[in-house]
RNA sequence: GGUGGGUUGGCCGAGAGGCGAGGCAACGGACUGCAAAUCCGUGUACACGGGUUCAAAUCCCGUACCCACCUCCA
């Protein structure tokens, strides 16, 4: 059975047939480190990591590309309002991007690129630009460069838009544009208002990247000319991904094969934008929920559906996992080293993923297989089955990735210690029939935020 | 104005012509000293109005409401 996935431009489910058999090059749109990463800008992160994960099931060589916008005008505009060079900005916020996606077991792509790093490539891509005349540099003498949209009669193919429809830009600052539907490919250095630090030589005189040129020309470096698969998130289908197809196919190069983007997180029904405050912040998520809770919350839903962010929606999340991950407690699988030698995947799992990643049918199948292993005599197999799935998920909890350091084995044994003498003196009650002493020493225990369970091999605690 | 998406039970969230995805919560039962966990069982949901069909949450027409994008937001 074949991968099949949906694909923007095509507005259908198609089979994935890559341009190199075996080989799958895959691009995605990463973010502007401008602030903390919250929940929606994660969500991408996770789902092309279960694309990611799940081509490799499938035997894929995945090259996988991911950047990062470290110039823009949002990172010059804050780190001034903020008063520090807009490279410090951009940098914390990069380190603080890669906690978050370490949080949430996002595996590192083979390749991160950032913008700045790339300037010769993009200059090489728009002088390219500029000969074939689809580009000009701007006749008000700004120093900046322009794709001539007018000089590229497919423009508009990927979101099916004609050029005529487009509602003209309403940020009445034509600047040196022959049509104000031409976008920026290069721009030049303002002296005035913006640091030097942010302006690299160019033919056209010093200034700094468009925000779209930097992911044709990064793309086009690592992945080649024309590649399988460039993902997002929705929004930036138009203009950015519009704008990166356009110019990457007038200067001769086909560019991606499939386009796919996934949908929102909103709260409250409105967008989760940046100006929200923290709330949302994943730190902020971090000290209630594990990392590994977010994942499945996001995992839950398929990635072109629409979520509705919530706190108590997230608890219930936490929830159904705190299931998955008590079933293999159960089943004695969950500390050992099974990872990577898990069982067989069920079919009916396979199927799902196969059918664009459909992770929310993956993921019943997985409490179907999980309630199995609960009713079975022997519930080895079924956790077997569990853990591979949960593995090709980016959900296995022994996963070294979820942390889970020497300090946490040295305070369990610690309390370990604390709690079976407790313990002790309850089973002594029970076997008196004194059932008040024995609830009491219970209550105690849960006092301190322990939970007693008792089991066929004795009581067992767990921190609730 | 253009383009696209959505409205599913108490809640979250799948599905896309005919057997009630899955999870959370609730209720009943089993187990338990009582619990917890687990298992078994219970719900007749698809925005509204028409239509097509033997059969519609699913297809068609219409209506309402919501959302996203339209030049630098995942």
């Amino acid at each position: 059975m074949t991968f099949r996935l949906y694909d923007t431009v095509t507005r259908e489910v198609r089979d994935f047939v890559p341009l190199e058999e075996g080989k799958a090059g895959l691009y995605v749109c990463g973010l502007t480190v401008q602030s903390e990463p919250h929940v929606g800008h994660v969500r991408s992160g996770v789902n092309f990591d279960v694309l990611q994960r799940w081509l490799r099931h499938l035997g894929y060589e995945v090259t996988f590309i991911r950047n990062i916008t470290d110039i823009d005008d949002k990172i010059l505009v804050k780190s001034a309002e903020q008063g520090r060079p807009w490279y410090n900005l951009a940098y914390a916020m990069h380190r603080e991007l890669d906690k978050a996606y370490a949080a949430l077991n996002v595996a590192p792509p083979t390749y991160e690129p950032a913008a700045t790093g790339h300037v010769p490539e993009m200059i090489e891509l728009i002088t390219e630009l500029i000969g074939k005349g689809h580009a000009y540099p701007a006749e008000d003498g700004s120093g900046d460069v322009y794709f001539d949209v007018r000089s590229w009669p497919s423009y508009g193919e990927l979101t099916h838009q004609g050029v005529e429809d487009m509602e003209p830009a309403t940020d009445a600052d034509p600047r040196g544009k022959r049509d104000p539907r031409d976008f920026a490919l290069w721009k030049g250095w303002k002296k005035e208002t913006e640091p030097k630090t942010a302006a690299w030589p160019s033919p056209w005189g010093p200034g700094r990247p468009g925000w779209h040129i930097e992911c044709s020309a990064m793309a086009g470096k690592y992945l080649g000319h024309a590649f399988d698969i460039h993902g997002g998130g929705v929004d930036l289908r138009f203009p950015h991904h519009e704008n990166e197809q356009a110019q990457s196919r007038a200067a001769g190069r086909p560019f991606a094969s499939y386009w796919m983007h996934n949908a929102w997180i909103t709260t409250s029904g409105e967008k989760m934008s940046k100006s929200l405050g923290n709330s949302l912040t994943i730190p902020n998520v971090l000290e209630k929920y594990r990392g590994i809770e977010l994942r499945y919350y996001l995992v839950a839903a398929h990635y072109r559906s629409h979520v509705e962010f919530s706190f108590e929606a997230l608890d219930e999340a936490a929830k159904a996992f705190q299931r998955v991950e008590a079933f293999l407690e159960r089943a004695g699988v969950s500390t050992g080293s099974t990872t990577g030698v898990a069982g067989e995947l069920p079919e009916a799992f396979v199927t799902a993923m196969n059918d664009d990643l459909g992770t929310p049918a993956a993921v019943a199948v997985l409490f179907e297989a999980v309630r199995e292993g609960n009713r079975a005599d022997d519930p080895k197999p079924h956790a077997a089955q569990v853990l591979a799935m949960l593995d090709v998920l980016g959900l296995d909890p022994a996963d070294p990735a979820w942390g889970g350091g020497g300090d946490d084995a040295k305070l369990t044994a610690a309390i370990d210690a604390l709690v079976s003498g407790l313990l002790e003196q309850r089973a002594e009650a029970r076997a008196a029939k004194d059932w008040a002493r024995a609830d009491a020493i219970r209550d105690q225990i849960k006092q301190a935020g322990i939970e007693v369970e008792d089991t066929p091999d004795g009581p067992k605690w767990t921190v609730s």
